[in-house]
DNA sequence: ACCCAGGGTCATA
DNA sequence: TATGACCATGGG
Protein backbone atom coordinates (compact mmCIF):
# COMPACT_ATOMS: atom_id res chain seq x y z
CA UNK A 1 0.00 0.00 0.00
CA UNK A 2 1.75 2.77 -1.13
CA UNK A 3 2.27 6.38 0.91
CA UNK A 4 -0.51 9.18 0.68
CA UNK A 5 1.70 12.01 0.59
CA UNK A 6 -1.94 14.06 1.58
CA UNK A 7 -1.90 11.86 4.54
CA UNK A 8 1.69 12.40 5.67
CA UNK A 9 1.10 16.33 5.07
CA UNK A 10 -2.08 16.29 7.52
CA UNK A 11 0.06 14.09 10.38
CA UNK A 12 2.90 16.55 10.09
CA UNK A 13 0.46 19.84 10.53
CA UNK A 14 -1.13 18.04 13.06
CA UNK A 15 2.58 17.42 14.75
CA UNK A 16 3.54 20.61 13.97
CA UNK A 17 1.31 23.32 13.29
CA UNK A 18 1.33 26.18 10.69
CA UNK A 19 4.76 27.04 10.61
CA UNK A 20 4.52 30.30 8.31
CA UNK A 21 7.60 29.96 5.67
CA UNK A 22 9.51 31.26 4.24
CA UNK A 23 11.21 32.69 7.32
CA UNK A 24 12.31 36.56 5.83
CA UNK A 25 10.30 39.56 5.83
CA UNK A 26 10.19 40.46 2.34
CA UNK A 27 9.78 38.90 -1.22
CA UNK A 28 13.90 39.90 -1.64
CA UNK A 29 14.93 38.70 1.41
CA UNK A 30 13.39 35.40 0.65
CA UNK A 31 14.93 35.61 -2.57
CA UNK A 32 18.40 36.30 -1.54
CA UNK A 33 18.15 33.48 1.08
CA UNK A 34 17.13 30.73 -1.33
CA UNK A 35 20.55 31.61 -3.24
CA UNK A 36 22.36 31.17 0.07
CA UNK A 37 21.11 28.56 1.14
CA UNK A 38 22.03 25.82 -1.36
CA UNK A 39 23.63 22.93 0.55
CA UNK A 40 23.64 25.02 3.63
CA UNK A 41 22.80 25.28 6.69
CA UNK A 42 20.08 27.63 7.46
CA UNK A 43 22.19 29.17 10.26
CA UNK A 44 24.90 30.37 8.19
CA UNK A 45 22.65 31.54 5.86
CA UNK A 46 20.92 33.59 8.09
CA UNK A 47 24.18 35.85 9.29
CA UNK A 48 24.84 36.16 5.86
CA UNK A 49 21.17 37.87 5.52
CA UNK A 50 22.07 39.76 8.83
CA UNK A 51 25.08 41.36 7.63
CA UNK A 52 23.12 42.02 4.52
CA UNK A 53 20.51 43.78 6.15
CA UNK A 54 22.70 45.59 8.52
CA UNK A 55 24.96 47.42 5.52
CA UNK A 56 21.21 47.96 4.09
CA UNK A 57 22.26 45.68 0.81
CA UNK A 58 19.11 44.00 1.27
CA UNK A 59 17.34 45.40 -1.59
CA UNK A 60 17.52 44.66 -5.55
CA UNK A 61 19.18 47.92 -6.62
CA UNK A 62 21.55 48.37 -3.77
CA UNK A 63 22.60 44.98 -3.63
CA UNK A 64 22.77 44.52 -7.41
CA UNK A 65 25.33 48.46 -7.50
CA UNK A 66 27.27 47.04 -4.55
CA UNK A 67 31.06 46.03 -5.58
CA UNK A 68 32.44 42.55 -4.89
CA UNK A 69 34.72 43.59 -2.19
CA UNK A 70 32.27 44.49 -0.37
CA UNK A 71 29.61 42.35 -0.78
CA UNK A 72 31.91 38.82 -0.40
CA UNK A 73 33.06 39.23 3.04
CA UNK A 74 29.07 39.81 4.21
CA UNK A 75 27.84 36.47 2.58
CA UNK A 76 30.65 34.23 3.46
CA UNK A 77 29.35 32.90 6.50
CA UNK A 78 27.16 31.03 3.97
CA UNK A 79 29.65 29.15 2.68
CA UNK A 80 30.64 29.01 -1.57
CA UNK A 81 30.04 32.34 -1.26
CA UNK A 82 32.63 33.16 -4.41
CA UNK A 83 29.93 31.08 -6.06
CA UNK A 84 26.85 32.28 -4.29
CA UNK A 85 28.09 35.82 -5.61
CA UNK A 86 27.87 34.87 -8.79
CA UNK A 87 24.93 33.56 -9.04
CA UNK A 88 23.48 36.44 -7.28
CA UNK A 89 24.69 38.86 -9.43
CA UNK A 90 23.32 36.59 -12.57
CA UNK A 91 19.84 36.58 -10.62
CA UNK A 92 19.96 40.22 -9.84
CA UNK A 93 20.61 41.19 -13.39
CA UNK A 94 17.77 38.98 -14.81
CA UNK A 95 14.92 40.85 -12.03
CA UNK A 96 16.75 44.34 -13.24
CA UNK A 97 14.88 43.74 -16.34
CA UNK A 98 11.82 46.04 -16.70
CA UNK A 99 9.00 43.33 -16.17
CA UNK A 100 11.21 40.63 -14.99
CA UNK A 101 8.75 40.69 -11.77
CA UNK A 102 5.75 41.04 -13.57
CA UNK A 103 6.37 38.24 -16.12
CA UNK A 104 7.25 36.03 -12.09
CA UNK A 105 4.30 36.94 -10.75
CA UNK A 106 1.67 36.68 -13.65
CA UNK A 107 3.03 34.44 -16.24
CA UNK A 108 1.85 30.74 -16.33
CA UNK A 109 4.07 29.33 -13.54
CA UNK A 110 5.71 26.90 -15.88
CA UNK A 111 7.38 29.48 -17.98
CA UNK A 112 8.30 32.01 -14.96
CA UNK A 113 9.55 28.43 -13.76
CA UNK A 114 11.78 27.93 -17.13
CA UNK A 115 12.78 32.00 -16.98
CA UNK A 116 14.44 31.21 -13.75
CA UNK A 117 15.71 27.81 -14.69
CA UNK A 118 17.73 29.75 -17.47
CA UNK A 119 19.78 31.83 -15.17
CA UNK A 120 23.02 30.41 -14.22
CA UNK A 121 22.97 28.91 -10.68
CA UNK A 122 19.47 28.17 -10.17
CA UNK A 123 18.52 25.37 -10.43
CA UNK A 124 15.07 23.31 -9.84
CA UNK A 125 15.06 23.48 -6.14
CA UNK A 126 15.88 27.60 -6.02
CA UNK A 127 13.48 28.04 -8.45
CA UNK A 128 10.68 26.72 -6.77
CA UNK A 129 11.85 27.80 -4.12
CA UNK A 130 11.84 31.53 -5.34
CA UNK A 131 8.48 31.28 -7.25
CA UNK A 132 6.28 29.75 -4.19
CA UNK A 133 7.73 31.55 -0.94
CA UNK A 134 8.87 34.90 -2.50
CA UNK A 135 5.66 34.88 -5.24
CA UNK A 136 3.15 32.96 -4.09
CA UNK A 137 3.13 30.92 -7.13
CA UNK A 138 1.95 26.97 -7.21
CA UNK A 139 4.99 25.01 -7.71
CA UNK A 140 6.22 22.44 -5.24
CA UNK A 141 9.48 22.68 -3.81
CA UNK A 142 11.82 19.40 -3.70
CA UNK A 143 14.36 18.92 -2.03
CA UNK A 144 16.91 16.59 0.38
CA UNK A 145 14.48 16.12 3.23
CA UNK A 146 11.64 15.22 1.16
CA UNK A 147 13.36 13.06 -0.43
CA UNK A 148 14.70 11.27 2.46
CA UNK A 149 11.31 11.23 3.85
CA UNK A 150 9.73 9.61 1.28
CA UNK A 151 12.08 6.93 0.75
CA UNK A 152 11.69 5.94 4.51
CA UNK A 153 8.32 6.06 3.78
CA UNK A 154 8.50 3.15 1.19
CA UNK A 155 9.14 5.05 -2.10
CA UNK A 156 12.75 3.85 -2.20
CA UNK A 157 13.13 5.45 -5.78
CA UNK A 158 12.80 8.66 -4.75
CA UNK A 159 16.39 9.11 -3.18
CA UNK A 160 17.87 8.95 -6.94
CA UNK A 161 15.15 10.40 -8.78
CA UNK A 162 15.74 13.00 -11.18
CA UNK A 163 14.34 16.36 -9.64
CA UNK A 164 11.08 16.64 -11.97
CA UNK A 165 9.96 13.28 -11.68
CA UNK A 166 9.75 13.82 -7.90
CA UNK A 167 7.92 17.25 -8.24
CA UNK A 168 5.73 15.86 -10.52
CA UNK A 169 4.48 12.69 -7.93
CA UNK A 170 3.64 15.24 -5.68
CA UNK A 171 1.87 17.64 -7.66
CA UNK A 172 -0.28 14.80 -8.92
CA UNK A 173 -1.08 13.66 -6.25
CA UNK A 174 -2.36 17.00 -3.98
CA UNK A 175 -4.76 19.37 -5.02
CA UNK A 176 -3.35 22.82 -6.44
CA UNK A 177 -2.89 24.38 -3.10
CA UNK A 178 -0.28 27.20 -2.83
CA UNK A 179 -1.11 27.50 1.55
CA UNK A 180 -0.51 23.95 1.19
CA UNK A 181 2.48 23.18 -0.53
CA UNK A 182 4.03 26.08 1.34
CA UNK A 183 3.48 24.72 4.76
CA UNK A 184 4.08 20.20 3.46
CA UNK A 185 7.22 21.91 2.14
CA UNK A 186 8.17 23.63 5.57
CA UNK A 187 6.86 20.98 7.81
CA UNK A 188 8.84 18.30 6.12
CA UNK A 189 12.28 20.54 6.61
CA UNK A 190 11.04 20.96 10.36
CA UNK A 191 10.46 17.50 10.74
CA UNK A 192 13.73 16.09 8.66
CA UNK A 193 15.77 18.46 11.21
CA UNK A 194 14.12 16.51 14.12
CA UNK A 195 15.11 13.06 12.15
CA UNK A 196 18.15 14.11 10.56
CA UNK A 197 20.50 11.41 9.12
CA UNK A 198 21.98 11.16 12.19
CA UNK A 199 18.86 10.29 14.24
CA UNK A 200 16.48 8.49 12.14
CA UNK A 201 14.86 6.90 15.12
CA UNK A 202 10.89 7.34 15.74
CA UNK A 203 11.05 7.52 19.16
CA UNK A 204 7.40 9.63 19.36
CA UNK A 205 7.60 10.64 15.56
CA UNK A 206 4.15 11.14 13.93
CA UNK A 207 4.83 9.32 10.95
CA UNK A 208 5.97 5.94 12.96
CA UNK A 209 2.97 3.96 11.85
CA UNK A 210 3.80 4.94 8.38
CA UNK A 211 7.18 3.56 8.74
CA UNK A 212 6.04 0.73 10.17
CA UNK A 213 3.62 -0.51 7.80
CA UNK A 214 6.47 0.76 5.11
CA UNK A 215 9.88 0.33 5.78
CA UNK A 216 10.39 -0.77 9.60
CA UNK A 217 14.08 -0.60 10.11
CA UNK A 218 14.64 2.33 7.89
CA UNK A 219 12.81 4.71 10.17
CA UNK A 220 12.23 2.79 13.30
CA UNK A 221 15.54 1.15 14.69
C1' DA B 1 39.43 14.61 13.17
C1' DC B 2 35.78 13.67 11.11
C1' DC B 3 30.60 14.27 8.97
C1' DC B 4 26.95 17.12 7.59
C1' DA B 5 23.99 20.99 5.81
C1' DG B 6 16.94 23.45 2.84
C1' DG B 7 22.23 22.69 -4.54
C1' DG B 8 24.19 23.43 -8.92
C1' DT B 9 27.67 23.08 -12.48
C1' DC B 10 31.25 20.94 -14.91
C1' DA B 11 34.39 17.25 -16.49
C1' DT B 12 34.75 12.58 -17.48
C1' DA B 13 33.30 7.59 -19.05
C1' DT C 1 22.80 8.78 -18.40
C1' DA C 2 25.50 8.71 -14.43
C1' DT C 3 28.93 9.26 -11.21
C1' DG C 4 32.60 12.36 -8.97
C1' DA C 5 34.92 16.82 -7.94
C1' DC C 6 34.30 21.27 -6.66
C1' DC C 7 32.63 25.22 -4.16
C1' DA C 8 33.58 26.92 1.94
C1' DT C 9 31.55 27.99 6.38
C1' DG C 10 29.88 26.69 11.12
C1' DG C 11 27.86 23.06 14.23
C1' DG C 12 27.77 18.43 16.19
Amino acid sequence: MPVDPFEVFHILFQTYGPQHWWPGETPFEIIVGAVLTQNTAWNNVSRAIANLKEAHLLALDALHAAEADTVLPLISPSGFYHVKYRRLKALLGYLNCPGAWEYLQTAPVEEARAQLLAIHGIGPETADSILLYAFDRPTFVVDAYTRRLFARLGEDWMEKAPYEAVRRYFMERLPLDIPLYNEFHALIVVHGKVHCRKRPNCQGCPLAHDCAAQRASALCV
